[in-house]
DNA sequence: GTTTCGGTTCTTTTT
DNA sequence: GAACCGAAAC
C-alpha cells in the first residue's frame, strides 16, 4: 500500500494543488470559508510524506484537538501508517509536551499542575482575600484574571492594560498589581501553570535556552499551522522560532474568520506574515464547494465593508437553491417553537438531525430551546456550556489525582478537604500549613498526619480514603489512575454525591466514564497532563460513537468554527444580542462581531435561518424590544426571504 | 470562628 | 445553574 495512489491533479483544484505542492520556504495560504482548507492541509501532509519526509519531522499546529485528529486520520487514509509519528495538536498541547520535558530549565518541577479557568479564579480569589480589607474595593476575581490573561496573551505590560481597561476601578492599579504578583507567586509555590503560562513559558523556553530551541528547530523540518488568523503574538513568535532553521513554515488561515481578539489573537499576524518572512509565497483559495450561492452572497456582502483585510470573494460552485430565511418572531418562546417546527418539517423533507445545527452568540440564548427540544422529543448535542472536565464532580475526583502527582498542589488539597463535613476554606488552609504545605506520600508512616489534623467527623469520613491510598501504595497510585479513581468513588465519593447533588446517578455515571477514560493512559501523570486541556468535544467522542444516535447540534458560533451542516439556524439575530451589546463598547468590537456573523453564515450548506425575536422579558418582567441585527438590516432586501410563523 | 444554608442576581465568546 | 451575601447553626 505504498506507491503513490494519490492523484493530486484529479483530487484537488488548481489553487489547492499549488498550495499542496508548494516548494520549500515560507508559505501563506489564505483559505476562505468552505474552500477546502482541511483538505489542502491534509494533502500537504500526505505530499510531504511522499516526498520522503519522515512524519516525526512534521509539526502540525491546530486550533482544537479535534481538528488535529481529523487531519491525521484523513492523511492516514491517503498514505497509511507513515503519518504515525507526526506531532499534531493545539499550541497549548505542544507547549505542554515540551514543558513536561524541560520544566526544570524554567524552575518548575516536571509534574506541575495545570490550572484551568476555574482553578485560576479560585487562586485569584485567595489572593484577594489576603488583602487587608479582602479586596472588596477591587474588580471581581474573574475580571482580574481576564486582565492578567489579556496582558499575558498580548505580551504587553499589565500596567498598560490596566490603564485602558480598569474602568471605574481606575486608581486601584497598585492594589491590582499586588494581587497579580501574589497570584504569580502562589502558582510558583504550588508548582502550577495556568493556560497562559503554558504559552508564555513555551516561548520563554525557546528564548532563554537556545540549545533547547535548536534541538527542536533541527527536528521539525516542516511546520504547518491551521487557523493562523487566531494566533496571538506569543504563538506567532513561537512558530517563527521553531521553524527558524529550515524556514519551511506554511500557515493557513482566513482573516475574515478572526474571532478571538478578546483573548489576545491578533489578525495582524496573518496580514504581516509576508513582511516577517521575506520571500513568502501567497496562495489564495476562493472556490467554495460548501454552500449554495444564495448563502455566499450574504456572506460576501456582510463582510465586504470591514477594514484591514485581504480582499477576496467566495466563488460559488454549487447550483442556486433557496435564499436564506429571515423569521421575525414575537419572542423567545415563539422562536423556539418556530425552530422546532422547522426542524420537524425539514426531517419530513429528508434531512437528518445530525445534518442540522442551531447556533447562537451566547450560551444562555439557547436555554429556552433546550427545554422545548426536550419536550418535543428531539435529541440534541450541546457542545457549549460547562465542559465535562470542569464540572464540579469531575474536578472533585480529579483533585485527589492531582495531589498524588503534585503534592504541592494546595488548590487540589483545599478542594478535596472541602468535601469533608465541617471543613471549609479556613480549616483546609490550617491543615495545609500544619502538615508542612505538602500532601504526604501514601505510606503508613506519612499519610495518617492528614487524618490526625482533621476534626473528628471529617476524620471518620476520610479514613476509607486513607485506607484506599495505603492499599494502593506509592506504586499503584502512580501507575493505576483508573483504580485510584474507581476506589475513591466507591469508598467515598458516591456517598458524598448522593447527599450533595440532586442528579447524583448521572454524575456518578460521568465519573465512571472518567475512570474508563483514565485507563487509556499509561500512568497517572500522563492522564493529568491531558486532563485540563481536554474539551467537551474530546470527552464526547467516545459517547458519540457508542450511542450512534442522530442528534441536532447546539453550539455557540465560536465553537462552530471549522464545522459545517446542511441546515443552520442562528438564534437571536437582534441588535444587542448579535452583535452583543458589550462587544460594541470598544472600537474594534463591531468588526469582530461581523466576522463572527460571517463564520455563522458560512457554516450552512443548503439552508440558513435567521431568527429575530421582537421582544423578551427582562429579569424584572419588563418587556424589552429588539430591532433586527444590523448585520441583517444592512443587507439588500432581496438577498433574504421572509419566513412566516403563526403559533399553533 | 467557621461552615452551611437559603435567598437573590446575572449570564459573551475559550485553551 | 452558580456565585454571592447575610444569617443561622455547629
Amino acid at each position: 500500500m505504498t506507491g503513490s495512489a494519490i492523484r493530486y491533479e484529479a483530487e484537488l483544484n488548481e489553487q489547492q494543488l499549488a498550495a499542496v505542492t508548494a516548494p520549500d520556504g515560507a508559505a501563506l495560504v489564505i483559505a476562505a470559508a468552505g474552500t477546502g482548507k482541511t483538505r489542502t492541509l491534509t494533502y500537504r501532509v500526505a505530499w510531504l510524506v511522499e516526498q520522503h519526509v519522515d512524519a516525526d519531522r512534521i509539526l502540525l499546529l491546530t486550533f482544537t484537538n479535534r481538528a488535529a485528529r481529523e487531519m491525521l486520520q484523513r492523511a492516514q487514509q491517503l498514505v497509511g501508517s507513515r503519518v504515525g509519528g507526526l506531532w499534531g495538536g493545539t499550541f497549548h498541547h505542544m507547549a505542554n509536551r515540551l514543558l513536561r520535558r524541560h520544566a526544570d530549565c524554567l524552575g518548575y518541577g516536571h509534574d506541575y499542575s495545570i490550572l484551568d479557568q476555574d482553578d485560576s479564579v479560585s487562586l485569584v480569589k485567595a489572593c484577594l482575600r489576603d488583602l487587608p480589607g479582602g479586596g472588596k474595593d477591587l474588580p471581581k476575581a474573574d475580571v482580574l484574571l481576564s486582565l492578567f490573561s489579556y496582558a499575558a496573551n498580548t505580551s504587553r505590560p499589565l500596567t498598560t492594560i490596566l490603564a485602558q481597561r480598569l474602568g471605574k476601578f481606575a486608581g486601584s492599579e497598585e492594589a491590582v498589581l499586588h494581587v497579580h504578583r501574589a497570584y504569580e507567586k502562589r502558582k510558583r509555590v504550588q508548582n502550577a501553570m495556568d493556560f497562559d503560562d503554558l504559552l508564555v513559558n513555551g516561548l520563554a523556553l525557546f528564548r532563554e535556552h537556545p540549545q533547547v530551541l535548536e534541538s527542536y528547530q533541527r527536528r521539525f523540518r516542516y511546520v504547518l499551522v491551521d487557523e493562523y488568523q487566531d494566533t496571538n503574538i506569543i504563538q506567532a513568535a513561537w512558530v517563527d522560532a521553531v521553524s527558524g532553521l529550515h524556514g519551511n513554515l506554511m500557515v493557513v488561515g482566513d482573516d475574515f474568520q478572526s474571532i478571538y481578539s478578546w483573548r489576545g489573537a491578533d489578525f495582524r499576524n496573518i496580514l504581516s506574515f509576508p513582511e516577517r518572512h521575506p520571500g513568502t509565497t501567497i496562495f489564495k483559495l476562493e472556490i467554495n464547494y460548501r454552500s449554495v450561492p444564495e448563502i455566499l452572497q450574504v456572506a460576501n456582502r456582510c463582510i465586504a465593508g470591514n477594514p484591514e483585510q485581504f480582499q477576496k470573494e467566495l466563488q460559488a460552485r454549487r447550483e442556486p437553491y433557496r435564499k436564506p430565511w429571515f423569521f421575525r418572531v414575537r419572542d423567545g418562546s415563539e422562536q423556539s417553537a418556530c425552530v422546532v417546527e422547522r426542524i420537524q418539517s425539514l426531517q419530513r423533507e429528508g434531512y437528518r438531525l445530525d445534518e442540522m445545527a442551531v447556533l447562537y452568540r451566547a450560551h444562555f440564548q439557547a436555554m429556552e430551546l433546550q427545554l422545548l427540544l426536550t419536550r418535543a422529543g428531539i435529541p440534541f448535542l450541546l457542545t457549549s456550556g460547562v465542559r465535562f472536565f470542569e464540572q464540579a464532580h469531575v474536578k472533585d475526583v480529579a483533585a485527589l489525582v492531582r495531589l498524588v502527582v503534585n503534592p504541592s498542589d494546595e488548590l487540589a488539597f483545599g478542594r478535596l478537604m472541602g468535601l469533608l463535613p465541617r471543613v471549609g476554606p479556613k480549616t483546609a488552609a490550617k491543615i495545609w500549613n500544619g502538615i508542612g504545605q505538602r500532601f504526604p506520600a501514601p505510606t503508613p508512616d506519612a499519610l495518617p498526619v492528614v487524618r490526625k489534623a482533621l476534626p473528628a467527623e471529617a476524620a471518620k469520613k476520610w479514613e476509607p480514603v486513607e485506607d484506599t491510598l495505603l492499599s494502593l501504595g506509592v506504586e499503584d497510585c502512580r501507575t493505576q489512575p483508573q483504580k485510584l479513581i474507581e476506589r475513591f468513588i466507591t469508598v467515598f465519593y458516591e456517598e458524598y454525591a448522593a447527599k450533595t447533588f440532586e442528579n447524583y446517578e448521572s454524575r456518578v455515571e460521568d465519573l465512571n466514564e472518567l475512570a474508563r477514560f483514565a485507563e487509556r493512559f499509561e500512568d497517572t501523570r500522563s492522564l493529568l497532563s491531558e486532563l485540563a486541556l481536554l474539551t467537551n468535544l474530546d470527552a464526547e467522542r467516545g459517547r458519540e460513537e457508542v450511542e450512534n444516535e442522530e442528534r441536532i447540534r447546539l453550539s455557540t458560533v465560536h465553537q462552530a468554527k471549522g464545522l459545517e451542516w446542511k441546515v443552520v439556524f442562528v438564534l437571536w439575530m437582534t441588535d444587542g444580542m448579535f452583535p452583543s451589546a458589550r462587544s460594541l463598547l470598544d472600537e474594534t468590537g463591531e468588526a469582530e462581531e461581523r466576522r463572527l456573523f460571517y463564520v455563522a453564515t458560512t457554516r450552512a450548506k443548503d439552508e440558513l435561518f435567521f431568527m429575530a425575536p421582537q421582544m423578551n422579558r427582562g429579569r424584572d418582567g419588563a418587556p424589552q424590544y429588539h430591532s433586527p441585527s444590523r448585520f441583517i438590516s444592512e443587507l439588500p432586501r432581496d438577498l433574504l426571504q421572509r419566513g412566516d410563523y403563526s403559533a399553533w
